[in-house]
RNA sequence: GCGUCGGUGGUAGAGUGGUCAAUUACAACAGACUGUAAAUCUGUCGCCUUCGGGCUACGAAGGUUCGAAUCCUUCCCGACGCA
C-alpha cells in the first residue's frame, strides 16, 4: 500500500512549514485539509500559506472554491482522493496537511457520506421551524437517526431530514477500507507556547491587512469585490466577524481546543513536539520526524 | 467638606424583603460531531457531599425582621455634581 503522510495539529503549531520541509526531503506534494483555505480570497484570516513559503512545492486544494458558494466535505473528499492519485501517479508522496478534523477523517477514514446534495428550498423551510418541530419530523422519517442525533442542533437536524426525505432514511455511517497507508503525525505545543504563537500569528494577520481582506470580500462584485453577504461571512469563522485583536486571539484558542477534542479520539496519531518543527530549528529535527514516519 | 448615585460570583451586568448559590452574557473547563465543521451543538461552572443535603457568600461591621444581596446605622472605596 502506498504511503500517505498526514500532518495535523492545532492551529499555529507550524504544520504548513513542516509539511514543506518534509516534502522537500522526501519528494512530496502537499494537499491542504482546511475548510476555509479552499476558498479564493480567504487568505490572511484563514492563515493560508504564502507562495513564498511553499518553496516551490505544489499545494493542492487551496483556492479551489468561490467563497460565495458553500464548499462541502464531500467535495473536499472527492478532490482530495483525486489529488492523492494524481500525486502518486507523478511518482511523488502525498502529504496531507491541515487542521480540519472532519476533512481529515473524510479522507483517512473513508467516511461514506450519503449522496444527497443540499436542498436549499427545503432548508429554507426547515430553518423556520424549532428544534422540537424538527425532531418530530425526523422521528416520523427515521426513528433510528432521531434517537442518536443531537436534538438541539438545528444544522444537523435539518441535514438529517434532508437526507431522510431523499433516501427514505439516513443511512448508517459506513467507512470504506483505506487503499493507502496513512501515517498521521500530530504536532502539539504546550499551552503557553501555543498561546504565544497564536498571539504572534494574530498580530501578523492584522498587520498583513485582515481588515482589508474582509472589506474586499464584502464589496459587491460590480465594484471588484467578492460580494459576500454578512450572513455568509459568518460561516467563515471569527476572524471574519469579530476582527479585534483580543477577540480573535481568544476565539483562536477556543478553536484550538475544539480541534484537540477531535484529534484526541484518533489513536492512530503519533504526536510530535511541534517546537522541533519551528522554522528556526535545524533540519536535523525534520530528519528526526521523518525517521518516525 | 456637603450632596447624589453606585459597590453583586473570574469579568460584564440583572435582582431591590422569602420561590436566591443568586436571571443572563462572556470567559474558563469538559464533550459531541453522517455534505455549513475556525461552522453548529451539549454539559459543568462558590466550597463540601454517602447526591438527601450541608457550609460560606452580593464592599466591611453592626442593627431591624420569623426571614436580608435587598430595609436602617456607621465606616471604607468609586463616579458625578456643588463647594
Amino acid at each position: 500500500m502506498k504511503k500517505v503522510i498526514v500532518i495535523l495539529g492545532q492551529t499555529a503549531t507550524g504544520k504548513s512549514n513542516l509539511a514543506v520541509k518534509i516534502a522537500k526531503k522526501i519528494s512530496g506534494e502537499i494537499i491542504s485539509a482546511d475548510s476555509r483555505q479552499v476558498y479564493k480570497g480567504l487568505d490572511i484570516g484563514s492563515g493560508k500559506i504564502s507562495k513564498k513559503d511553499m518553496k516551490g512545492i505544489p499545494h493542492y486544494l487551496l483556492d479551489v472554491a468561490n467563497p460565495k458558494n458553500k464548499f462541502t466535505v464531500t467535495e473536499f473528499q472527492q478532490k482530495a482522493i483525486y489529488a492523492i492519485a494524481e500525486i502518486i501517479k507523478n511518482g511523488k508522496t502525498p502529504i496531507i496537511c491541515g487542521g480540519t478534523g472532519f476533512y481529515l477523517d473524510a479522507i483517512t477514514k473513508g467516511v461514506v457520506f450519503p449522496e444527497v446534495p443540499p436542498n436549499i428550498k427545503l432548508r429554507k423551510i426547515l430553518e423556520k421551524k424549532s428544534e422540537i418541530e424538527l425532531i418530530k419530523i425526523l422521528k416520523k422519517l427515521d426513528l433510528r437517526r432521531a434517537k442518536n442525533i443531537d436534538v438541539k442542533n438545528k444544522v444537523r437536524l435539518i441535514r438529517a431530514i434532508e437526507i431522510a426525505k431523499a433516501l427514505g432514511k439516513v443511512p448508517e455511517v459506513t467507512e470504506m477500507k483505506p487503499i493507502y497507508k496513512f501515517i498521521k503525525i500530530g504536532l502539539y505545543l504546550p499551552e503557553n507556547l501555543l498561546k504565544k504563537n497564536i498571539e504572534k500569528r494574530v498580530k501578523k494577520m492584522f498587520k498583513d491587512g485582515l481588515l482589508n481582506e474582509i472589506k474586499k470580500l464584502k464589496k459587491p462584485a460590480r465594484l471588484g469585490g467578492a460580494g459576500i453577504s454578512k450572513k455568509r461571512l459568518q460561516e467563515f469563522g471569527f476572524e471574519y466577524n469579530e476582527p479585534t485583536y483580543e477577540k480573535v486571539v481568544i476565539e483562536t484558542l477556543k478553536y484550538a481546543k475544539r480541534q484537540m477534542t477531535w484529534f484526541k479520539r484518533d489513536k492512530e496519531i503519533k504526536w510530535v513536539d511541534a517546537s522541533l518543527a519551528e522554522p528556526r530549528q535545524t533540519s536535523k529535527n525534520t530528519d528526526a520526524i521523518i525517521k518516525k514516519l
